[in-house]
RNA sequence: GGGUGAUUAGCUCAGCUGGUCAGAGCAUCUCGUUUACACCGAGAGGGUCGGGAGUUCGAAUCUCUCAUCACCCACCA
């Protein structure tokens, strides 16, 4: 006999065992008789992670799916594994080496380092794959991979190489996203914008030439004019026509500086002059281009003024004793501090035309939180222009389908717009650039530094020493290898064959960018074949308020915890149930409660079957059983089993969990074990009683597998338990048959649904009437069909259990002062002469009257309506009038019952 | 500046391709310990589906518009 409750504490971990030990998680373990394959790969998580909601969601969405696919008995891969995450776990790493007071990063040396990067990722990396598990994720750990393995790396520099060689991966001196706290580049994507309150400076450049005359510009950065290379101004303006061609002196450098025309100024904006600043602004890089401006860069990675030995700088300036107080001044100082500074020397010359407040969007480095400089160096880029068309193609042409769909336009917008992807990171864990320098900076790409020799050595004629690139990739650039390096690229490994191309993608929408696209991209261009078919795209995990969860704002539910209280099951039916297309989940507690209590009842529901002989019978078969209600709960059962299909396969999860719900709860529970009881709890053998003993053991034999993929140890544990009698069992129910069944019998339903209604008819009477429930009524039927008369006598039992009677007879009258509730055409009298407020029982019929006259209302306006009449579809008009027939008919049997009432006043 | 998604019972949300679609769960109120379950059972109250206009015989469901909120993208000094 079970506990009373489901002790989820201790069972999950030795269940997790159990199916980790039969090897059921791994590819090939549902595999019947040569059937279809089914792969997702996981979204790998950072090395560094811990599990959050979004993970939570992200991965019980995914179980679930692999988890009935493989119930459906084909052969199913669910990829794990990592991602090294560069930028992160440098990060991890080096506050650890600061905690324990240990040489910094750079006095370690680059290969000490990289050493206690990869010792940190052996003792504390990857503890989100224990909590996956916690969860019940069904992952093939077998098979975990890291895109730092050899194999992938393998993958990572081939298809950088390749890139390379088609021109695809280039290098390049642009403007880059600097972030100047971790002193590397990173790519626009890892950049955020964020709205900041600031000033506009305006700034007046004296003219060259001109006595008096300055143009004044306006700036956000006051700080970059030491870089200014020209100022420039509409061509149409006639404010500064006659300016066009001069020059300006550069204020504190005392640099001649062009005055030059682009229509690239807005003439409403500010003064309608622009100074231009190629190194150190987008916007100017390309003008700069345009007009083929000198680019002085003045800040040193750290972002610090640089002016000294700076020879761009310096050159072509005239050193005075001013200007070199100047560069004293300002030379290292870091660049906001250096703004006040320049903002105050403007001030003092009298060149400062004026602050205005300006709120403006500032770039953000999405890891270091530090103000992103645009800076001039050499990086890495990929052409991903190029490769976007074929991507862009394939979701087009629907060979690979987002869901929902409408995130297929967010991606084309991006895809369509794409920008060179600067890929080379100044970091050193991750994937080191394959790349040599030869004495004159030529560049030589190869898998190795032998080979690399050899192309130098066609190239110099000689043997020269070689350099080695220092930089490293971005870590989305193995990510967006995963579908096929995980399995086995380049190699062409029997897993490859299979299970490429995988078969959906489970993610969030924060990565379609970062990871979706790049992913088609990469795998287009070396597969020649989508990644997937498919592309889940789930909502967001938020907090009951809605806000977005977060660490500063305190509002983090950790679903460890929930775990702990609810169990795994509970959270995970949670989010399954939440899980609509297109939302947000905001996550109440309450919800996971009342989930964990949904498997309670389960649970005392199978407790209710083991009290009762409710075994499971060998060779019970569904199809040929005789007793009504079990003809019904099949039926339902059946229907159930084909929308809980249905929803799966159509990525409509909460759909799913909460048909299930329904069906156990409401159904199984609510009506088909109460309807049993009389049989069941009756006396002796007969053969209704062993065929119910058998459907009631069999469809929660059933409910078990269908809810297996959401709710898997609980379902697996009572599944050991009704192994226990009966017929034995093989095996797990992890590697249990998914059913499908063709039962319908609407004749048992429309019994069922009757006796539901009269019973909840009576229950609701009784309620409102205040009918003790001790009390046991007569209850008394009028004007019963033949049909409603042998439906009446096949359930009486279960009628007089459970609207607490202990006599139903056919009468031809109402009994004076009865209470009455209608059902279809037959009128049932309580008699309570005495017991009941006839006055309440009036108002009672009255409320009933009124509430199906404004029903019978709304048909009949339709109806009355000609030119619904003339328009509508045949079938519907039918129904409309079938309907209305109802209610008239429903109403003039309550008027009757009240008439009787008014009569007994 | 561009784009997307919201706005349905006190709360959190379902409602697909227009015709009982006005629903669920929590919360509330009443009654109840009948041997599966108080993490329970029975019953009840509660919304003119954000405002307005339109299409249609018929709209929560389609179109437009306004309002409010959220998010994403963007180099306007």
């Amino acid at each position: 006999m079970l506990e009373k409750t489901f002790d989820a504490a201790n069972v999950e971990p030795r269940l997790y065992q159990e199916w980790e030990k039969s090897g059921a998680f791994n590819a090939g373990a549902g595999k019947k008789d040569g059937q279809d394959n089914f792969c997702i790969v996981i979204p790998p998580p950072n090395v560094t992670g811990s599990l959050h909601m979004g993970h939570a969601l992200n991965n019980t969405l995914q179980d679930i799916m692999i988890r009935y696919h493989r119930m459906q008995g084909k052969d199913v891969l669910w990829q794990p594994g990592m991602d090294h995450a560069g930028i992160a776990t440098q990060m991890v790493v080096e506050r650890q080496l600061a905690e324990n007071n240990e040489p910094g990063r750079r006095d370690m040396g680059r290969e000490k380092f990289l050493e206690r990067v990869w010792q940190w990722k052996g003792e504390s990396g990857g503890t989100i794959f224990n909590q996956l598990r916690r969860l019940g994720a069904s992952a093939d750990w077998s098979r975990e991979r890291f895109t730092m393995d050899e194999g992938l790396s393998k993958a990572v520099q081939k298809v950088f190489i390749e890139l390379y060689n088609e021109g695809l991966i280039y290098k390049d001196k642009r403007l880059v996203n600097w972030d100047p706290h971790f002193l590397t580049a990173i790519s626009d994507l890892e950049v955020e914008q964020k709205e900041m309150n600031g000033h506009m400076w305006n700034l007046s450049y004296p003219i060259e030439g001109i006595e008096g005359r300055t143009i004044t510009v306006s700036t956000t950065r006051p700080e970059t004019m030491l870089g200014d290379t020209a100022v420039i101004v509409h061509p149409e303006d006639e404010r500064y026509r006659d300016l066009i061609g001069k020059n300006v002196i550069l204020p504190l450098v005392e640099r001649k500086i062009p005055i030059i025309a682009d229509d690239y100024v807005d003439l409403e904006t500010g003064t309608g002059a622009m100074k231009v600043t190629p190194a150190h602004d987008f916007n100017d890089f390309d003008i700069g281009k345009r007009h083929d401006l000198p680019m002085i860069n003045i800040m040193t990675r750290e972002a610090n003024i640089w002016l000294k030995d700076n020879e761009d700088f310096l050159q072509g300036l005239d050193m005075s004793e001013e200007l070199q107080s100047t560069i004293n001044a300002l030379d290292g100082v870091e660049r906001f501090k250096a703004r006040k500074l320049i903002v105050a020397m403007f001030e003092e010359k009298g060149l400062l035309a004026g602050i205005d407040d300006h709120v403006n969007m500032t770039p953000h480095g999405d890891r270091s939180g530090v103000i992103i400089e645009p800076y001039l160096t050499d990086q890495w880029f990929v052409d991903a222009q190029t490769l976007a068309k074929p991507a862009i193609a394939s979701v087009k042409e629907g060979r690979t389908n987002f869901v929902p769909k409408n995130w297929e336009k967010t991606y084309f917008e991006w895809m369509e717009n794409i920008q060179p992807w600067c890929i080379s990171r100044q970091l050193w864990w991750g994937h080191q650039i394959p790349a040599w320098y030869g004495p004159d900076e030529k560049v030589f790409v190869a898998a190795t530094q032998s080979e690399a020799a050899e192309q130098a050595k066609a190239h110099y004629g000689e043997a020269v020493e070689l350099i080695r690139d220092e930089d490293v990739l971005d870590t989305w650039f193995s990510s967006a290898l995963w579908p096929f390096s995980t399995l086995g690229w380049p190699d062409k490994t029997p897993e490859l064959e299979r299970y490429y191309q995988t078969d959906v993608l489970v993610t969030g929408f924060d990565i379609i960018f970062f990871w979706v696209a790049r992913m088609m991209m990469m795998s287009l261009h070396f597969m020649k074949e989508e990644p997937f078919h498919t592309v889940y795209v789930h909502a967001l995990v938020r907090d009951e308020k809605g806000a977005k969860m977060s660490k500063s704002k305190g509002n983090v539910i950790d679903p460890l915890d929930l775990v702990d209280e609810y169990g795994a099951d509970a959270v995970r039916f949670t989010l399954a149930a939440m899980a609509a297309q297109g939302r947000d989940i905001k996550l109440a507690t309450s919800r996971v409660a009342g989930y964990r209590n949904f498997g309670t009842k389960l649970w005392n529901a199978t407790r209710f079957t083991q009290m009762n002989g409710c075994a499971r019978a060998e060779g019970f078969d569904p199809n040929s059983v005789k007793e009504t209600v079990n003809r019904w709960i099949v039926t339902e059962l059946a229907k159930t089993a084909k929308d809980v299909s249905e929803a799966i396969e159509t990525y409509r999860f909460n759909d799913a969990a909460n048909g299930l719900y329904r069906f156990v709860w409401n159904l199984y529970c609510d009506w088909y074990i109460e309807l049993t009881k009389p049989v069941l709890q009756a006396e002796g053998e007969s053969e209704a009683k062993t065929e119910t003993q058998a459907c009631v053991a069999w469809v929660l034999d059933q409910i078990c597998v269908l809810l297996h993929p959401f709710m898997p140890f609980i379902t697996e544990e009572l599944w050991a338990e009704t192994g226990k009698t009966g017929p034995a069992r093989e095996g797990l129910l992890i590697l249990g048959q998914w059913p499908s069944y063709d039962i319908d019998d609407t004749g048992a339903a429309d019994d069922i649904n009757w006796l539901v209604d009269i019973i909840t008819a009576i229950r609701s009477v009784r309620s409102e009437m205040n009918i003790p429930p001790s009390t046991q009524l007569k209850l008394e039927i009028v004007g019963a069909s033949d049909q409603t008369q042998s439906r009446l006598q096949a359930q009486d039992a279960v009628i007089k259990r459970l609207a607490r009677a202990d006599e139903i007879k056919l009468s031809s009258d109402v009994p004076q002062g009865s209470a009455q509730v209608v059902v279809g055409e037959a009128t049932i009298a309580l008699p309570l002469a005495g017991v009941i407020d006839l006055d309440a029982e009036k108002a009672r019929l009255e409320k009933e009257i009124d509430k199906i006259s404004k029903v019978a209302a709304k048909f009949e306006a339709k109806l009355g309506n000609e030119r619904f009449v003339a328009n509508a579809p045949v079938e519907i008009v039918q129904d409309q009038k079938a309907k209305l027939a109802e209610q008239q008919a429903l109403k003039a049997k309550v008027q009757e019952a009240l008439g009787r009432i008014l009569a007994a006043l």
